[in-house]
DNA sequence: TTACATCCGAGTATGGGACTCGGATTAGGG
DNA sequence: CCCTAATCCGAGTCCCATACTCGGATGTAA
């Protein structure tokens, strides 16, 4: 899953393009100098936005990128699933499938791995283009897991977010 | 937030300890033979998990490490907080508490990045050492988020884990 | 035809993660 | 009292992915 700055460059870039982009075509060097982000990174990282089939391409002057669905047909999964490749499977790697060295037993921590994976993609894809341009990010799980097992005993560490 | 081998190794061994130690002290030796990690790095994460008051030490011949808690009163937070740094604030870092460069304005993706984070830690906080050793993550957020605006719009790329 | 823009393949390098090494302590058993 | 088994500790090395650059090719509006 890793989440460096690819993903996170391609999000602001996307939600830059979302927002100041009329249906006119965006220039990278705007996006650029309105995230603070080097030209020819983003280029590279918008050529694989084009291959993923999130935005299209205006060539010549005046020309630029165009969003080719809606802002809210697309989720910040699609987004980060284009920018990164697929994933790599370190052992046991977590969002990928299995791969366990022996096929079974051992490993108990597999579920675990696929399961944070799971959730991680869940809210990625609860997410879309315009829900990040209109702020309408938190909120969007109000949800808390619900205590488990005596819900007063002892708090050691703080449990959410510091 | 990063989950790379560091805290999968950690996970793993504690899950070792509190799987096969019965109050007894086990020593690095052993988990690093069940758990194929080599034993100079074991050590070098259980110092981690010490330092935050999640294993006990007993030097000497048959000496090892024991639980301080009782497995279900250890979340699986805990010990990847323990063994990885507090966070590093790249820019807007995930995870972490704000860094964005302007006060305000400009950064919308903050927000984003501020829940997935808060999302991994509500997931890792709801999962303890015992429910991995039952086998009892699966489930345990036996939760999807609910479908929004038209249901059967097009799908374009897998949702979830492949 | 010039300037603007996307396109593309390669190249570099810095940083952090994974793992190692040598030695210092502590403690049980002969 | 040694010897061995174990935790402890500070460094140090290696490697690869990530972040970022470079030089040029292609297309298009003025």
């Amino acid at each position: 899953m890793k989440l460096g700055a690819r993903g996170r460059y391609a999000v602001m870039a996307m939600v830059d393009l979302a927002s100041e982009g009329g249906g006119a075509p965006v220039s990278l060097s705007e996006i650029a100098g309105r995230q603070e982000i080097s030209l020819p990174y983003l280029e590279q990282l918008f050529r694989k936005l084009r291959q993923g089939g999130l935005v299209g391409s205006v060539r010549g002057p005046g020309g630029g990128y165009v969003l080719v669905r809606a802002a809210d047909e697309i989720r910040i999964a699609d987004i980060i699933f284009a920018v990164d490749e697929p994933v790599r499977a370190t052992r046991c790697a977590p969002g990928s499938g299995s791969g366990c060295k022996s096929d079974s037993s051992r490993c108990l921590t597999h579920d675990l791995w696929a399961e944070l994976g799971n959730q991680i993609c869940l809210f990625l894809s609860a997410v879309t283009l315009a829900d990040v341009c209109d702020r309408r990010v938190l909120g969007i799980s109000g949800f808390a897991y619900p205590p488990r097992r005596r819900p007063g005993a002892a708090e050691t560490r703080g449990a959410g977010a510091p």
